[in-house]
DNA sequence: ATGGCTGGTAGAACCAGA
């Protein structure tokens, strides 16, 4: 009997201001793992509780005050964590776990960059790049057997932003972001679960502005959150779902949680 | 009108997000 594991991601713009509407995501969908991103809390004053109490006992953290910060909570055991810094600057943006069937999850939190798309006029942008740069180093070594999934802060595709022209200068979906992520994609054949679901001429978004007046009616969206995997677990992902309707809980994260069923 | 808001930390006419 094959294995049934439900992967969430969450970019959840701190956890503490979230406690209601985890919680409520954890009852309702009752994923086996939550990778939550932007927890921003010191990891000596994680709300742990609030999972304990909900069964997720496993919890692998990497935070730091006020900014940044990710989290792995898990109601399945998960062993060997594992931090990577790909910005060699301290920040918490990334978490590694091994599940029991040898499986490697990576929860990252790629840097948003700034807002002026040029490394020289803005140093964040390249920090981005770099970033993204070091990743695809450290990609080159990943066979098989991983998982890479957080807020990678791009919008790769055409259909992953509201309007592909007019994006085109906005950090998220400038064409050298595209390319790096590209190559990054390239170095280990990593496959985009939501587009092997959802066909990439169907706009997908996980991210809308908390500036909109009416973020659903507007609808200028972006796909930020992603899940990819090396290719042999590309068929055991079974399915794949954005989860659009928690941007419309009360007091919500900005980007929605994503959630891959595998049966491994 | 893609910044119109939101959170954390300080104690700001702040910073950051994207």
């Amino acid at each position: 009997m094959p294995q049934t594991l439900r992967i969430a991601s969450w970019n959840i713009n701190s956890v503490r201001a979230r406690t209601a509407i985890v919680e409520r995501f954890l009852r309702e969908e009752a994923p086996d793992i939550l990778c939550l991103q932007e927890t921003k809390v010191a990891d000596d004053i994680f709300p742990e509780g609030v999972f304990r109490q909900l069964g997720y006992n496993h919890i692998v953290i990497n935070g730091q005050p006020a900014y940044h910060g990710v989290a792995t909570i898990s109601r399945v055991p998960v062993h060997e964590r594992n931090v990577r810094d790909w910005q060699a600057n301290g920040e918490a943006r990334h978490v590694a776990v091994r599940l029991d069937n040898g499986v490697e999850l990576n929860n990252v939190y790629i840097p948003a960059g700034g807002d002026i798309p040029d490394r020289d006029e803005n140093p964040k942008f390249g920090q981005k790049l770099d970033f993204l740069t070091r990743m695809t180093e450290w990609s080159g070594d990943v066979a098989e057997k991983t998982i890479l999934t957080g807020d990678f802060n791009v919008a790769p595709l055409e259909q992953d932003v509201w309007s592909h022209k007019q994006l085109l200068k906005v950090v998220s979906h400038t064409p050298i972001e595209c390319e790096h992520l590209d190559r990054l994609q390239k170095a280990s054949g990593w496959v985009d679960l939501a587009r092997q679901f959802i066909d990439p001429e169907e706009k997908l978004y996980t991210w809308w502005s908390y500036r909109a007046r009416d973020w659903e009616a507007s609808d200028r969206g972006r796909r930020l959150d992603h899940m990819w995997v090396t290719p042999d677990l590309k068929d055991k992902a079974v399915s794949h779902r954005v989860h659009r309707d928690c941007r419309g809980w009360t007091k919500p994260s900005d980007h929605v949680p994503i959630v891959t069923e595998f049966a491994f």
